[in-house]
DNA sequence: GGTCTCATGTAAATAGTTACATGATTAT
DNA sequence: ATAATCATGTAACTATTTACATGAGACC
């Protein structure tokens, strides 16, 4: 019964040194974005938890920077650390996806080529400007961060970001050229089976497929 | 406000002709188990929920082939298609990832390099796992849906599973030689504040330069 | 004075999984 | 006889997001 993952991303925060909810909600938007992400009615909750179950100790006050409350920050105790080492090194479960995208394509001979192609266009921006984003942070992370032993973890999974997003654009070129000779070429023409035409049709009108109401 | 997004998916699958609840398990998991999954839970209760809104009617009998109970089919309405419609040409969000291993990746200097490195070795393992379904899953299209009006979207999705499991493949090799580069050359080198230098050393291929500083 | 950001937190809603109850039929 | 599979469904739990309440200091 694997536990909140949660968790152990908090406890990974804390591990480089005491911070707040508010902090680590800012650092995993500026950080982990990409392939993790927590919400405060996630990382609130879970701070209070780790001081019941003593992975974890409040100490209010620390920075205080400019802040309009006391700040309250939480230093990870050698439970927690036990405890985030304990994970870094336990199987690991493949992620579950769900890509939204993929699932319209898969669906898609219901509407024209043209619509997953649009979908598929839209994609490829959103990937693109991830790929930029990604850039930034690269040079951001060379340029200031030279020389932490985190630096070379970092770089790793910045490197998974720029290989999947590369093959990811490769594939959405690969697509639209596919969707564009659907449009053109294939209303019934093309393969076996006579009853094809329709699928090309199907948005003329509202005909009866043999099915009722 | 985003609608729940399994609506879809059942709808989908719903546009194909009339079925079970059961029967869209089973063919989720077949088909779309790559990039989608659902589980009794949700799908059941939606069924339910469509009779109600009027997406789709209940079709009890049905093929009946060798079940216990009565089998309890649904049919998609015009609603339901008019419904599904509008979802795919509607824009879509990026999808929200949440890469276990690659969160483990980012904190994993709290331990050893080595650990790491089975890490990515074990997701190697199962991304070629996948990758092997693949190729199951493309021959069985091709040698028995060929004509389908389906195929072309099928095989896009299937296509971006195939292009983004090379890349991570790539990368897994990737990580794993930067790991063991990581576990023979820095133990020390990089500790302290001062010494930028090594940091840069490391992405030279073979140190044969002297990369320890 | 207004609004922006810092900051902490909670409540409620939504999403999703897991485990179980039930029971008929089919294959061994 | 019994195990497996077909099949439907629910309850409880876990996970997660969104929206809101609160309030202080900073900035214009």
């Amino acid at each position: 019964m694997r536990t909140n993952r949660t968790t152990y991303a908090v406890l990974g925060f804390l591990s480089w040194g005491p911070m707040s909810g508010y902090d680590i909600k800012k650092i995993v938007e500026r950080s982990t974005a990409n392939f993790w992400t927590e919400s405060y009615g996630q990382i609130y909750p879970i701070l209070r938890n780790f001081t019941e179950r003593g992975l974890a100790v409040r100490v209010s006050g620390g920075t205080k920077a400019a802040s309009g409350r006391e700040r309250q920050a939480y230093q990870i105790t050698e439970r927690g650390r036990a405890e985030l080492d304990r994970w870094l090194r336990e199987a690991t479960d493949p992620p579950t996806v769900r890509n939204e995208l993929l699932l319209k394509l898969f669906f898609s001979r219901n509407v024209e080529p043209g619509v997953a192609r649009s979908q598929v266009e839209e994609f490829r921006r959103q990937v693109t400007e991830l790929a930029r984003q990604g850039e930034e942070t690269r040079s951001r992370l060379e340029s200031n961060r030279q020389g932490s032993p985190d630096l070379p973890y970092w770089l790793l999974t910045l490197r998974f970001g720029e290989i999947q997003r590369a093959a990811v654009l490769t594939w959405c070129e690969e697509a639209v050229a596919a969707l564009d000779r659907l449009a053109t070429a294939p209303p019934g023409a093309t393969k076996t089976k006579g009853d094809r035409a329709a699928a090309g049709k199907r948005r003329a009108s509202k005909r009866k497929d043999g099915a009722k109401t």
